[in-house]
DNA sequence: CCGTGATGTCAAGCGACCTTGACCTTCGTC
DNA sequence: GACGAAGGTCAAGGTCGCTTGACATCACGG
């Protein structure tokens, strides 16, 4: 599973406590999803892509073939 | 936040186990999702919508006035 | 009346998401 | 060298997604 969130904020001259701010959450929680420690829960993954003008779907693949199963 | 699960499901033929059998999770989990208890994981929002041939954001659409906040 | 399929509730437990707070390193600049 | 901005780690704690299992209801066919 990639997303495009590190390459969307530096696009945009954001930090990560930037974007953390607009989105509402912690720069620890920007750090963990642009790092891929874990995903984003589907509300703040809609606030992601909204924020950046995107969709959900364009912002993250999801891989078919690394399901965890 | 309202999604269209129970009507693709239904468009389908579908009863709830078997929903539940094809996305890999319980059915509990399928009746927490329909009935807005809670929502699901991104993980588990794109196998939805992929099981149904549609996206993430046409299956689960954010209300912005509904923010929490 | 009895059984079965479909939907639903409740409860306990686990792991993932998200938080706060303290701290570290690197880089640019004064 | 001292400073601040930016990115990162670690740990402890709370809430939510998802699980299993037991049980209730309603409609239907035998």
């Amino acid at each position: 599973m990639r997303n495009r969130v590190r390459e969307a904020r530096l696009a945009r001259g954001l930090s990560q406590a930037d974007l953390a701010e607009a989105l509402g959450v912690s720069r620890q929680t920007v750090i963990s999803i642009e790092r891929g420690r874990y995903l984003p829960s589907l509300p703040l993954a809609f606030r992601i892509a909204r924020f950046f003008g995107s969709t959900v779907d364009a912002m993250f693949d999801m891989d078919e073939s690394k399901r965890s199963s």
